[in-house]
DNA sequence: GTTCTAGAAC
DNA sequence: GTTCTAGAAC
């Protein structure tokens, strides 16, 4: 009877390795099924999916069932799945009993937000369970109340939390990548804030009740660095020398991959789970450019980022095995000591690379058009549909075109067979300079130019590439760090007279193309005065629309988005509305509050319309901006001392105009109406003016942090952090949530008080 | 950015 | 029936 219920995924158990019980906990809706099959299909682990709907075999199962079920598996060598809600641990306890010296014991733990596990189990049609219609609300209701998280002291060697979506999505992605040999760090993972405040908040809102609590953290949740991927990346790779390290130890073509598969079947090789990005050539098929100059510019390109990035490849890849840019690309390697760990090209298709090749990469990169469109022919007509529609709808999302030299980073839903079969988590678009007459932009021949716009394409790919891996390696929320402090991680064992991290680096990495992982710009670009003939294309009518020619343009704008920038441009004919103007910033009462006190520095240069446009040119008017926010602020606390500020701007602003936000944190008022309106000052989308001076400073650019994804997120008290359904919910709370602000408010001056609220000054 | 409104959620 | 969200239009 048991057999049935199983979905062994391989033959036999050839385990070497420990085999792992995975208990998975979560409400009906929270996607534990989808989560096990996932991974089942993608592993080359043997696992086991034990799941009480279906194991009474058309009746309700029993724990027995379950537990005599993985028991056997477990004698098989293979690993388990434990699809059941677990919610509390009791109910957890005999599945724990499971683990011993030779299994592993983890638990993965789908924390979403009740509203979604209610909406996905009314929805859901043929579940397992049986658990449709209305009744589902109740049911999942009722259950969460019951929750109780995991604790590492249940006996879980390891526990990660997923409290949104793209957690999942790394947590699909550690267990998918787990290899008969594999292990994974033993801790707590993903519990971004270990307070037990914020469970008390769902509750309260699901019991409909609202009681400011008082809850100090959690201390059987031991705080670990949340590289899952990027730890266990170092250690796969430190413990074997790699599938496809040749003896000579330089760059070696892979011919249809067969040697890799080899070697992941009889368990040798756990270095799928290292980052890779898989490209083609830029520029060198329909584009025509000179094959021996990209080749040195791919070199010079990889290089760079091989000595400066650890635990990621880079993999040149084309169809063909004749193919005269990889054999230029390997001999050179070859000649400049490449580490062969790091970089290497491959023959074969980019939409099949796992399933025909078993080379494992979570991006890949596409030769886009500059309409970001399917179609075409080639490789990008190829990507698009291997993505299936998903591609383009995330493409779109994030931008209408792409100009060359720039790359532009989409996120694949799970849902597209790129992600569900090859594993590719993220395609980059990137669109290099253009030498054929036939096509849009040809330089005609102009390789000064050319060459530079190649480098920025793959200086471009790579960061967005390593923007990818950060984002990855890195949940916890708040972290600022970006791209920079990835690249400039030093690595003083790989050989080679490359200028390692000289420490004043800023020149080279200041300037770089765009990776907009998560921006949704439109239209980037126009600096160093491409020559674009642009006259009938979109930009061209954006320029207009703009009344801007030229360089820096960063977005488009309609026509409502335009009123601070004629408002600094001309400030002598809004007088009415200013309370202050001078030669570099004008200050303005936000026309819509969205606190008692609300107003906007807008600064006063042409062409500057957002964090994205500012570099480090620009310091000293984004220190004038900070100052004289700070002096209303202050004048504000004058009169009225309970008051707080931040002062920052907005990742991704709505206005054209760079303009400074001196909010002040009650968020009292009416103009205060949706979820955007509240993520907009409350997430990592409002960049605090101190860490945006502070990042210019350091880096030249400033973190833009996404737009949809801290748009879009849950609604949290931003002093207590407890969670609530609605908005109207949150603003009753907040008006009375009198709890201290998180810690990481009150450093580095982020907000602003009355001096005598803030005690430290002398 | 706001306003308007359909329809989802309660 | 009422409340709330989210998408389109501006």
């Amino acid at each position: 009877m048991a057999e049935m219920d199983c979905e062994p995924t391989s033959k036999e158990g050839e385990g070497q390795g420990k085999p792992i019980v995975v208990l998975l906990m979560g409400a009906p809706g929270s996607g534990k099924s989808t989560f096990c099959e996932h991974v089942i299909r993608s592993s080359t682990r043997p696992w086991v999916r034990v799941c009480q709907d279906t194991i009474g075999n058309g009746k309700a199962g029993t724990k027995s069932q379950c537990l005599k079920s993985a028991t056997s598996a477990l004698e098989d060598g293979k690993s388990v799945f434990i699809d059941r809600c677990n919610l509390d641990r009791e109910q957890r306890a005999e599945f724990v009993k499971l683990g011993s010296p030779q299994v592993e014991m983890h638990a993965v733990v789908l924390d979403l937000p009740a509203q979604l596990c209610i909406s996905r189990s009314v929805k859901r049609t043929g579940h397992e369970g049986n658990l449709q219609g209305g009744k589902a609300a109740a049911v999942v209701n009722r259950m969460l109340q019951k929750k109780e998280l995991p604790k590492l002291s249940e006996g879980f060697h390891r526990i990660t939390f997923c409290q949104n979506d793209s957690d999942v999505q790394t947590a699909l992605n550690t267990y998918s990548a787990l290899s008969h040999l594999d292990t994974l760090p033993p801790g707590c993972f993903g519990q971004k804030n270990p307070d037990a405040k914020i469970q008390l908040g769902i509750m309260k809102f699901l019991k409909k009740v609202e009681v400011p609590v008082n809850v100090g953290p959690d201390a059987n949740f031991p705080k670990h660095p949340l590289s899952t991927q990027i730890t266990k990346a170092k250690d796969s790779c430190c413990k074997q020398p790699e599938d496809i390290s040749s003896s000579s130890g330089n760059a070696k073509e892979i011919k249809g991959g067969e040697d890799i598969v080899v070697h992941s079947v009889d368990g040798t090789v756990s270095s799928k789970d290292i980052p890779t990005l898989a490209f083609p050539s830029i520029s060198t098929a329909d584009f025509q450019f000179n094959h021996e100059k990209a080749a040195d510019i791919i070199l010079e390109k990889v290089e760079e980022f091989v000595n400066k990035v650890e635990n990621a490849r880079l993999v040149l890849v084309d169809l063909s095995h004749g193919s005269k840019i990889l054999s230029l690309v390997r001999a050179k390697a070859a000649q400049r000591n490449i580490d062969s760990n790091k970089f290497f090209t491959f023959v074969g298709d980019i939409t099949r690379l796992y399933s025909k090749g078993g080379l494992r990469c979570n991006a890949i990169a596409n030769a886009a058009n500059w309409r970001l469109k399917p179609g075409g022919g080639g490789a990008n007509a190829a990507i698009f549909s291997a993505a299936g529609p998903e591609l383009e709808v995330e493409t779109k999302k994030r931008a209408g075109s792409l100009i060359p030299g720039k790359a532009l980073v989409v996120p694949l839903p799970s849902t597209s067979p790129l992600f569900s079969r090859e594993g590719v988590t993220h395609v980059i678009h990137v669109l290099g300079p253009n030498m054929n007459r036939q096509r849009p932009n040809c330089l005609n021949n102009d390789y000064v130019k050319g060459s530079k716009v190649l480098r920025e394409a793959y200086t471009s790919l790579f960061e967005g590439f390593a923007s990818i891996m950060n984002t990855q390696g890195n949940l916890l929320e708040g972290s600022s760090e970006n791209l920079r402090s990835e690249l400039s991680v030093s690595q003083d064992h790989f050989k080679g007279n490359h200028i390692k991290n000289v420490p004043n680096h800023d020149q080279k990495i200041k300037r770089v193309g765009v990776y907009e992982s998560e921006t949704s710009k439109k239209c980037k670009g126009f600096q160093d005065e491409h020559e674009f003939d642009c006259t009938e294309s979109k930009e061209g009518k954006d320029k207009l629309n703009n009344e801007k020619i030229g360089r820096n343009m960063t977005k488009t704008w309609g026509s409502w988005a335009q009123s601070l920038y004629h408002i600094a441009m001309h400030p002598e004919k809004h007088k009415d509305n200013l309370i202050e103007i001078s030669d570099d910033v004008v200050v303005l009462n936000d026309l819509y509050p969205k606190a008692q006190r609300h107003l906007l520095v807008l600064a006063r240069s042409e062409g500057l319309d957002c964090l994205a446009d500012v570099g480090g040119e620009h310091l000293q008017l984004l220190r004038t901006m900070h100052a004289v926010g700070l002096k209303w602020a202050e004048k504000f606390l004058c009169e009225d001392e309970l008051l707080v500020f931040r002062i920052g701007y907005h990742s991704a602003p709505s206005m054209r105009q760079l303009h400074l936000h001196v909010i002040s944190q009650d968020f009292n008022s009416k103009h205060l109406k949706n979820k955007k309106h509240w993520n907009s000052f409350n997430s990592a989308f409002f960049r605090d003016s101190v860490d945006v001076i502070e990042e210019i400073t350091n880096h030249g650019r400033a973190t833009i942090k996404g737009e949809d994804s801290q748009l879009s997120m849950e609604l949290r008290c931003h002093r207590c952090r407890s969670a609530h359904p609605n908005m109207p919910r949150l603003k009753s709370h907040i008006s009375n949530c009198q709890a201290s602000f998180p810690p990481s408010l009150l450093q580095n001056d982020r907000l602003v008080l009355a001096p005598s609220k803030s005690g430290s000054e002398p």
